[in-house]
DNA sequence: GGTGACCGCGCTCACATGAGCAAAGTATTA
DNA sequence: TAATACTTTGCTCATGTGAGCGCGGTCACC
């Protein structure tokens, strides 16, 4: 510990290699090195315990159990999936990581959700694309924020839930609006549309609700889809936001900020969230560090998926 | 096996994981999955040998052994030092830590040399930085080629030399003479002359060689130190040269390309190199592979320190 | 359908290993 | 210097673990 001993270290590692690599046991690496064999595996186990020798996992569905069961006590959530962040991997390969462990607890999920919830962005989309066919029997999965494709890719927001629902060999109910309309008036109108209304009463009360916070960049999906300017990105960081959930902008407490911007969003309320049963956040990359924190520590979710990164930086967090 | 089942992998993964990670015993986990404590055993030495659990030992001083014996067999040399090429490192750090571990198999070697024939380059300057302070006493280190600084960089050719001696606490005696010389006939002169003639003489007879093998690319230090010309480089390649070694170019089979070149080129011959008790190459990179495998096969050396990647091209090439 | 080859399984048994303990050694303080 | 607290060491013992064996099931080939 305290000694820093260069030449009792390299003991270890000598020890390390006969045991680990030659194959020896703990008494003929005693015998060689004129050592009794207890203090062999008493340097064994330091030798662990430094790092010298790491005893590593390597699996693309490999989960960091110890860490999902820390997050799940210090916030009090339902549950969470934490997968690890290979050192090499970009924050694409690192998302597709963690929307496929999002796509498979949520085909695992029982009971099984009648009606489901969901969201839209780059996160989603790459959960959709993981969902394996036939995660469930006929679900009826609904569209709980407004997303009519301004978006210049192909996948707009609706495609994600169709795809979901579809491979789950159900339904699908889109909410043929906006995320962001430019008058307060003009949120109620469409709200006050009895299509809409429907959709909105529907998204109200899901069974199960999965979604993914955006950070609040400017390459945000919704700057990207039109919604917003980047001069509302820095308006909104002024104003202590960390990102969104469902289009609505969040402080580190995870309640609203610019009540004024809130009220022209449409979709499900940040309360319909926290009431929900299973409320599934999906979140990677060190970009959505803050507003995870804020999402978890306020119960705007009670699951979490995400990387071993972010559930560290959550975990730091006084 | 041939089975290849995701569900049977993945449940090697949970036992992987709750053996390694939850720190329980082959027995629990049997209990928990229902499966009996032999086979839990048996699935663990199955996910170790399929890769799913990576046993490593990280340290900067750590050596492949089994590399190391593989090499020393496969190519009859007295001894092989191999150290791990760290996936995150750069060819400077590469060299760095190959330069470290052969200064260190300097100064373990015994019976210690009494004379020291060292060459020179960028490797060999590293390796001089990290030479042990009394790593030998009274060793007498001999410059085996020429090396009359024409370099751009203050480490000179006989610097080197000088500092492996003195950290030795011994003395050093330099070859003061161009590496390679424009006429044949001056080769001669210079090899005539007296002062030159008696380190040429001990040169040839030391107890130990130290010498890194050059690669045959445009920015090699014979050519950055303008013994060489671009061009030159061109030739020496469409002439068969994989790289040179104390300045000699050699083909495949370790013989000297450019009969008349080597004329030209001042030092110790190849002969004095294969004639020696230890005669050590230092390699590390990509660059060197083609040569390495020259000197080695052809027992230009008989000790070789080098990194994991070049031990294994090594070890693949028939 | 019969027969032999093969494979995976559970088990015995001998060995390897870690937890826990008391003695020896070492640093710390009065 | 002596007393004390703390660490390190070697050991006992219970437990964990892997090699090897025989059984039963499966498959291919006759």
């Amino acid at each position: 510990m305290t000694a820093e001993e260069p030449e009792y270290e390299h003991q270890l590692l000598r020890v390390a290699e006969m045991y680990y690599e030659g194959d020896l046991t703990q008494e003929q690496i005693g015998r060689a090195l004129h050592l009794t064999r207890w203090k062999v595996g008493r340097m064994l186990a330091e030798a662990r315990a430094a790092g010298i020798v790491r005893i590593q996992i390597v699996h693309p569905r490999h989960r960091r159990h110890a860490l999902e069961r820390a997050l799940t006590q210090r916030y009090g959530l339902r549950d969470a999936v934490v997968v690890p962040a290979d050192d090499t991997a970009d924050d694409v390969e690192l998302r597709d990581r963690v929307a496929s462990a999002a796509a498979q607890y949520l085909a695992d999920l029982r009971p099984a959700p009648r009606t489901l919830g969901v969201s839209w962005g780059r996160t989603l989309d790459a959960v959709a694309g993981h969902i394996p066919s036939g995660w469930a029997r006929g679900v009826h999965v609904v569209q709980v924020n407004g997303g009519l494709s301004r978006s210049r890719r192909p996948t707009s927001a609706s495609d994600m839930a169709s795809r979901i629902a579809h491979h789950g060999g159900g339904t699908v109910t889109l909410l043929p609006v906006p995320a962001i309309v430019e008058q307060d008036a003009t949120r109620a109108a469409l709200e006050s549309e009895r299509s809409v209304a429907d959709v909105l009463k529907l998204a109200r009360h899901c069974g199960a609700y999965l979604f993914s916070p955006g950070a609040l960049t400017h390459d945000s999906v919704l700057v990207e889809s039109g919604y917003l300017t980047s001069a509302d990105v820095d308006a909104l960081a002024a104003a202590g936001s960390v990102g969104d959930v469902v289009g609505r902008f969040i402080d580190t407490d995870g309640q609203v900020v610019r009540e004024d911007l809130d009220r022209r969003t449409l979709g499900v309320a940040l309360e319909d969230l926290r009431a929900g049963t299973s409320s599934i956040a999906v979140a990677a990359g060190a970009a959505k560090h803050r507003v995870c924190h804020a999402i978890v520590a306020s119960g705007i979710c009670n699951v979490l998926v995400t990387d071993h990164r972010t559930a560290d930086h959550l975990l730091e967090a006084a």
